[in-house]
DNA sequence: TGTACCATGTAATTGGTTACATGATTAC
DNA sequence: GTAATCATGTAACCAATTACATGGTACA
């Protein structure tokens, strides 16, 4: 059976512990780190798929005054098969950012509005980008400063979020870059 | 009727000048700049469902030896629409890397092995980025040495080119340290 | 009274990839 | 010969989004 990103995805977080569905949908709203966002639409049909070829297995947890929860595990082949997919080889994907092409075709709006388009963008990713810098702060002060001793998992976490913010910090400067420029030159032609 | 990213893409690089569906999946193929993908499959319905909205017209250019040629143009209703949509409102893209995905999960593969797997990403993205890198040096010395004196078109893809350098940057350089980290501690072991 | 959270799912639709299909020309 | 380029398209499939669907609890 062929497994997609996302069932690796699914397979990778149930194998740091046992969650629920609604666990994997809460952990995949936003990319903090793990830069796979999925639904609860994409979730749980994946779950039924991914038990079908024993990959995971449930159990039904009843609780009270709440609906009962189906907590997930990952099976010994499911953990041979994310063991594998993840050293295994890794094709680029496909690159598709709307705001690179709208500043591609920037020339078809006018300058000052295309300047508030990336104002706009350069206030979101700084957003993100102070969110992630909180987290790794937070990281920081619970290790003793070397974020390099940190072993395995701990250390994957780590990684993954010091490209959340190289990312974000890159995205974030290049908007206010272009937001300035077409800024300056609205204003110079009054 | 509903236009998606793609049909904005094709009709943003139609106002730029008319082409065939071949021209433009040649330069929808690689992401130089555009940062929009794109294979021909996925074009040519696009531009007869453009044309059917009133968007584009064509025109067929017999040639001698090769296939016809079906040349694009774009209506004015159509550059009023890539007008209209290059200002609006712009939501955050869903982020889904793989490779950002793999360093959060590399902690069920091998120290080595993933060492490899983010040495081969940091190699590509090196790659690219001297490309990209090679386009500009080009591009400055077409221009006098200030791509701020650039104009409309010409400063809008000098912006797309500014953001492919910042991202291959900032991603091989990332790649890299990871790469060195789990490779130091895969030795720290012996 | 309304909104948000908990918790599960399905259905319809759009967007994108891979494979199928044709046929001449040019370069190695 | 055989691969690549030119040039067009369609069909099957997979991935992802949006909308539909249910129902109790907590809080303002």
């Amino acid at each position: 059976m062929k497994i997609s990103t996302l069932g690796y995805a699914v397979l990778g977080l149930l194998a740091g512990g046992e969650m629920s569905g609604y666990d994997l949908k809460l952990r995949m709203a936003e990319p903090v780190g793990y830069f796979w966002e999925a639904s609860h639409s994409q979730i749980y049909p994946e779950l039924a798929k991914l038990e079908g070829a024993g990959m995971v297995f449930h159990e039904v947890v009843p609780q009270s005054g709440k609906p009962d929860r189906k907590v997930y595990g990952i099976t010994a082949s499911g953990l041979e098969a994310v063991g594998e997919w993840v050293t295994g080889p890794l094709r680029a994907s496909p690159t598709r950012d709307e705001t690179t092409l709208r500043a591609y075709l920037s020339w078809l709006g006018g300058e000052r509005e295309m300047a508030g388009v990336f104002e706009g963008q350069a206030r979101l990713h700084r957003e993100r980008l102070a969110g992630y810098r909180r987290t790794e702060r937070w990281i920081l002060a619970n290790c003793g400063g070397d974020p390099l001793t940190m072993e395995g998992r701990d250390f994957a976490g780590y990684a993954a979020l010091r490209r959340g913010i190289g990312f974000e910090r890159e995205f974030s400067e290049w908007c206010q870059w272009v937001s300035d420029t077409l800024g300056a030159r609205a204003g110079a032609r009054e």
